[in-house]
RNA sequence: GGCGGUGUAGCUCAGACGGCAGAGCAGGGGUCUCAUAAGCCCUUUGUCGCAGGUUCGAGUCCUGCCACCGCCA
């Protein structure tokens, strides 16, 4: 049965560049939108960015643009970063787009008819960095506890939505409702807030103080406050009430947020949606925080945007895969590239893209590169079907509930069944005697198959992945569908492709020895020889002048001399050595590496230093030898 | 200050109704050779934050304390 699925992330205040923290609002919503596709269900999934507000308005100064000009360029980046992830958003929204404006001020209009709107003074410490007021008693020492800054006092007439006298339906709602806000954790925090009074909700600013904003259509000396334009987008992406978009998407919207906007979405929400006569959400979903420090060891990352960028370094499925798989829906978790790479690793070489390389290899060794007769089916097969099966009940429940970890590990004991299948029935052996053809065929049959399951599994999770699973199969033209996921759809004849590796092992930077596996033998391995090594140039250097790079917290600029030839280069070391402590000393420098340019420094070469965790030391010569002396 | 959450193996975390402490990763051993030094099998480790209490029996219930986090003020 196709239900109707309309999913919305919170649009994106383009005060900042994209980050962790919204990709992965952006590309879970992704997920579960792309699984409800799959399913068949008629889907909408909107995305967009928040342009008006104070804050938009003074970073467009700074940067010394118009705010129209400004938001743009912004949320350009936001579009640019979700078609870059393979994000298939629907529709993207924008506050500063008529079609918004529009919809803001009928929705406006209409609680100012029916009275849910009217106009009193207000006045207060106002600060514009939080674009809020604060109470006294709020302030520290007579500053904002957020800027450290002395507010304003301002004393002006604003219009006020008559939140307080929703607060008795909301709350019946909300427990007449477990899971209308979920996890559980989040809904209590909401009937926590309101145990107490609410409090009216302010919803303009005077155009004196604030001109870029959404001009209130009752009286044009306002524009509306950013959160109640902001909030409207949801509606207004499908346009105004009573359109046929509103009326087939509406009843069924959920919301994605995190959890720092849980209040506007949780109490602001529902109130004004009540006030103007639509339907109320019907799941708002929350989600957690992403921490970089977590820990020990995450100094390789330094922040939220460079977390990001590991997608492009590493991939966007492994990064999808890491972010899915490590954060538990609702709870924070902990981001580290070491984290990552373990994942990446484990899961989706070891298991995932090893499976799809023997399976693939088995086929074309052994049956001639062609998909072969399904044969008779056995006990081991029953077994690889209960594990299909039981894998596709566990991510459509997960997926209900939003548990994106639950679906992964659940795809992972089906291919930890299938790899088991492969050992136990041994096609290797099979394929040594002709007299065990058809159980041969058999066997790569039910691999085949698995492969072809798996695909529609992962297709949601890891799409590019499956699209190349399907590639090998030959099924790149036929749609996938969940409703797919049973045995015999795979032709027999279909010729099938050797898979090149889907995710190579990221080896490690440091040189750790892999003890005790294996022994080496000397094969394809880590191991190089004499004469890869010796194409790095290894000198001593002497550093001349050291100084810090500016605004940068890790990275010094040095002047060396190897030689008679004296360079620059940049080393990640400010946060070990003083510059002044350098100056004199020698040090071993990769001489022959391609030049590159950090912070606006060209760096002709690199220091040597041996790091663990935190803890970093120099390369340095235990008897003196002049600068330009070769190490090797 | 009030309310709530969390604290379980080296790491990340599961553990409705109280009944002999679990998974994945990492580590150790073994095995196969189709495969990405991958797979598969076996395997070590825990004062379950601390201190009391209820109980025949408590990560699991109660009380107090400690640490960290969140919400509110």
């Amino acid at each position: 049965m196709a239900r109707t699925f309309y999913l919305t992330t919170p649009i994106y205040y383009v005060n900042a560049a994209p980050h962790l923290g919204h990709a992965y609002t952006t590309l879970i919503a992704d997920a579960m939108c792309r699984y409800r596709r799959l399913a068949g269900d008629r889907v909408c999934f909107l995305t967009g960015t928040d342009e008006h507000g104070d804050k938009i308005a003074q970073a467009a100064a700074k940067a010394g643009e118009s705010p129209q000009a400004y938001a743009d360029r912004i949320a350009g980046m936001f579009r640019e970063t979700w078609r870059r992830l393979g994000v298939t958003n629907d529709d993207f929204i924008r506050t500063t787009e008529p079609r918004h404006k529009t919809v803001v001020q009928a929705i406006l209009q209409k609680l100012h008819d029916a009275g849910e709107i009217y106009f009193g003074e207000y006045g207060g410490n106002y600060c514009y960095g939080c674009e809020r007021f604060y109470t006294d008693k709020e302030l520290v020492d007579g500053k904002c506890p957020d800027h450290q800054t002395a507010p304003t006092f301002i004393k002006e007439q604003n219009y006020f939505f008559r939140m307080s006298r929703h607060q008795e339906w909301l709350v019946k709602h909300i427990e007449s409702h477990p899971d209308f806000i979920r996890p559980e954790r989040y809904r209590n925090e909401v009937l926590a807030f309101l145990r107490e009074p609410l409090e009216d909700l302010c919803i303009s600013r005077p155009k004196s103080r604030l001109e870029w904003g959404i001009p209130l259509p009752f009286d044009s000396n306002y524009v509306t406050y950013v959160w109640f334009d902001a909030l409207i987008n949801y509606v207004s992406a499908l346009g105004l009430p009573g359109s046929e978009r509103v009326e087939t998407f509406w009843p069924h919207v959920q919301h994605l947020i995190g959890k720092d906007i849980l209040k506007p979405h949780g109490i602001y929400w529902p109130t004004m949606l009540k006030a103007a006569g639509l339907p109320i959400y019907t799941h708002l979903n929350v989600h957690g925080y992403w921490g970089l420090a977590g820990g020990k060891m995450s100094k390789s990352i330094g922040n939220v945007v460079e977390a990001l960028a590991l997608a492009d370094k590493y991939g966007h499925d492994a990064f999808r895969y890491f972010v899915m798989r490590e954060m538990t829906f609702g709870l924070d978790a902990n981001f580290s590239e070491e984290a990552f790479v373990g994942r990446l690793n484990a899961d989706l070489a070891n298991d995932l893209g090893n499976l799809v390389s023997r399976v693939t290899t088995m086929v074309v060794n052994f049956a001639g590169g062609v998909v072969p007769a399904a044969g008779a089916e056995g006990v081991q097969e029953a077994e690889v079907q209960a594990a299909l099966e039981k894998a596709r009940a566990e991510v459509d429940a997960a997926m209900e509930e939003f548990a994106f970890q639950r679906a992964l590990i659940a795809i992972w004991e089906f291919i930890g069944a299938a790899n088991r299948y492969v050992d136990a029935t041994a096609p290797w052996a099979l394929a040594k005697d002709p007299a065990k053809r058809a159980r041969l065929d058999a066997v790569l049959y039910t691999l085949a198959e698995a492969l072809r399951c798996l695909s529609i599994l992962l297709g949601a999770f890891l799409p590019s992945t499956a699209e190349r699973i399907r590639e090998l199969l030959g099924l790149s033209e036929t749609p996938m569908a969940l409703s797919d996921l049973t045995r015999g759809r795979l032709k027999p004849g279909t010729g099938i492709q050797k898979a090149p590796a889907l995710f190579p092992r990221i080896e490690s930077a440091s040189p750790l020895p892999r003890v005790g596996r294996g022994q080496g033998e000397g094969g394809k391995s880590l191991r190089i020889s004499i004469d890869d090594f010796a194409r790095v140039d290894l000198r001593v250097a002497e550093v001349v002048t050291a100084e810090k790079v500016a605004k940068s917290k890790r990275l010094l600029k040095l002047t060396v001399r190897v030689g008679a030839e004296t360079r620059t280069l940049v080393a990640g070391i400010a946060e070990h050595y003083e510059p002044a402590s350098l100056v004199g000393r020698k040090l071993v420098i990769v001489a022959n590496l391609e030049p590159a340019t950090l912070m606006g420094v060209e760096s002709n070469g690199m220091v040597l230093a041996a790091s663990e965790g935190n803890d970093l030391a120099l390369v340095v010569l235990d008897r003196d030898l002049p600068p330009g002396a070769k190490v090797k």
